[in-house]
DNA sequence: GCATGATAAATGAC
DNA sequence: GTCATTTATCATGC
């Protein structure tokens, strides 16, 4: 039984699974509510972790991943940053 | 498989400015990430098994056989110490919510 | 065929 | 030294 766990874990990690779209959800509108900062502290990323179902790092991860590509091509999420941002507008002012 | 890796950093010298100490500002060019080979890979895991803590001799001398900067050796120890304890985190995360234990 | 999550080199703060 | 990060690369999903 062990054994079986402790393969499961090996090869758990790179046969990448896509978060749910609640997940999804949740992470961008941090990242476009914090546009100008989006450097989660570590509390908000355990809290992130917990309401996306998650772990710590894979907020990181995401995050990390969100902000290159982001920058990278920022035309491309153009359309992502305006449904977001028009989303979470109200909170974003307080 | 690895060719230099001191000439990875830029591969046109004449396009590039040739100048090196002339703007003491700017981070100059990031070195481009370069996988190692599965030889240095090897290498370099004996090494971290028989300890975590390499010593400056032993690492001069493996950055010469792998023919790698010791600066890259060193480096490569850092992040596979951050590596380990990165595992060892996420495998306490993963049997703690045992479905079988 | 790219989008996406995870990992591997490389940098910098401290 | 640790450690969060940037960046490219890898591996998979679809």
């Amino acid at each position: 039984a062990v054994m079986i766990l402790r393969s499961r874990f090996l090869d758990a990690r790179r046969k990448r699974r896509n978060f749910n779209k609640q997940a999804t959800e949740i992470l961008n509108e941090y990242f476009y509510s914090h546009l100008s900062n989006p450097y989660p502290s570590e509390e908000a990323k355990e809290e992130l972790a917990k309401k996306c179902g998650i772990t710590v790092s894979q907020v990181s991860n995401w995050f990390g991943n969100k902000r290159i590509r982001y920058k990278k091509n920022i035309g491309k999420f153009q359309e992502e940053a305006n449904i977001y941002a028009a989303k979470t507008a109200v909170t974003a002012t307080n | 498989e690895n060719t230099n890796p001191g000439s990875s950093a830029s591969s046109s010298s004449v396009t590039k400015e040739g100048s090196k100490s002339s703007n003491s500002s700017a981070p100059r060019t990031r070195k481009k990430r370069c996988p190692y080979s599965k030889f240095q890979i090897r290498e370099l895991e004996r090494e971290f098994f028989f300890n975590v803590y390499i010593n400056k001799e032993k690492r001069l001398q493996l950055s010469r056989m792998l023919n790698l900067t010791d600066r890259q050796v060193k480096i490569w120890f850092q992040n596979r110490r951050m590596k380990e304890k990165k595992l060892s985190r996420d495998r306490l995360q993963y049997f703690s919510g045992n479905p079988l234990l």
